[in-house]
DNA sequence: GAGCATAGCCGTACTTAGTACGATGGCGCA
DNA sequence: TGCGCCATCGTACTAAGTACGGCTATGCTC
């Protein structure tokens, strides 16, 4: 018999993590079963358990690995540049992961990633002149944003043009016409004109919100 | 045989609902089962599919349900207080729901109390100067901050001081000394410092945003 | 008042999860 | 050559969602 498989290196955990990023992605996490995962990993269910505690803690490497792939804060710009980039880079890679979003501030046990980017974060407000009070109200203020609108981001049927209008086209189909004139007009007059993206609503969140950072770092 | 159970009168899709929110209040919505919730409605698990479609369908009404328990933005005064008002009943209604904030966005069959709390919303905007561009920015922003500020807020362990205390005390324990520095300042320095409270973060960022909102509300 | 339709209820069982337990098989070193 | 170990996997147990079909009591018709 003929070598069928490449001979498989052996499976890691850190072969479990990215299988399972890279599943979710696909499938979502509520999808995600050991057995697809298995199946996707090339081999079986009780294979993954030798690397790997339990479900759980597949979780929680998957979030740590997503908080991995946001930059850190530049550290040779001013603090506005350097959050604003971080901001963008946390954006796009929530979008990559859209299942992921609700479980970043949720784990127990967070990975190594996870705690260097918080601290770096931290820092590049701390060495900036910020408080430890303004530095707080910075940090959750901004990641509420962040995580917030990556949230709405995901809940998104489709960013694209002919879907989101055939979907609203749908939704409005279904309204009594004048029960919710306010939510017809925006999704008829704005959402659905083409050339709409939802994306320039963050930049437009994160410029307000460093706006009032920078207004009140005198004080505090 | 004597009367054992006081006549229940027979379940409904309402009562199916009220349950199943109120055991996810207790439990989480992961671990909602449909015997869990039969137990807690003392009925038996295929009774509640005669009243609901499947488990989806209770998911969706137990998010149209805490929708309709937040506040509709006030008619009567002028917007900043309005949408101040709304903004802080969501956040109880979110921190009394913990499980509900991912969800809140992701339902692909909105129910009435969404459409209606939606429309309302924007109805506040739209009759108060606010252009649809402008109204679109405002609407995702503070939405976006609202919702994940609920988010961070459901994944704190505790509010409260003294388990808060201990928490920090075992993070900071397992984490090598140096390597987190600015993480340990903040949780040694400002967070276990008595008297700290995570909520005064919501109304500073809310503020904020409604100045920047104000500022920018002849441009656009 | 007797018979029957119907709505609500639930017992049973099938399918798909997570994962405990123990067996297997191949590779390195003595 | 033989021993032991470690990654792998087969089997099976438990818990979930829910399809299917039968039971029961209410109340309507004649």
């Amino acid at each position: 018999m003929a070598a069928k498989s490449p001979a498989r290196q052996p499976l890691s955990a850190e072969r479990v993590i990215e299988g399972a990023v890279g599943l979710a992605d696909q499938i979502g996490v509520d999808a995600l079963t050991i057995r697809k995962l298995a199946d996707a990993l090339d081999t079986k269910p009780m294979t993954i358990y030798h690397h790997v505690a339990n479900k759980d803690a597949i979780i929680d490497g998957m979030v740590d690995q997503v908080y991995g792939e946001i930059d850190l804060p530049l550290t040779d710009t001013d603090w506005r540049t350097a959050i604003t980039h971080r901001a963008r880079s946390a954006r796009a890679v929530l979008a990559r992961h859209p299942w992921a979003t609700p479980l970043m501030d949720s784990r127990e046990a967070p990975g190594p990633n996870t705690l260097r980017h918080l601290n770096a974060v931290l820092g590049c407000f701390r060495s900036n002149g910020f408080s430890l009070r303004m530095t707080a109200h910075a940090i959750a203020l901004v990641d509420a944003f962040i995580f917030g609108y990556a949230l709405q981001e995901a809940g998104l049927p489709a960013t694209e043009g002919e879907e989101a209008v055939d979907m609203a086209e749908a939704m409005n189909a279904q309204m009594p016409a004048d029960l919710y004139p306010y939510l017809i007009e925006i999704s008829v007059d704005h959402v659905m004109v083409p050339g709409y993206d939802f994306g320039e609503e963050f930049d437009f969140g994160l410029e307000l919100i460093l706006d009032g950072l920078e207004a009140r770092l005198g004080s505090s």
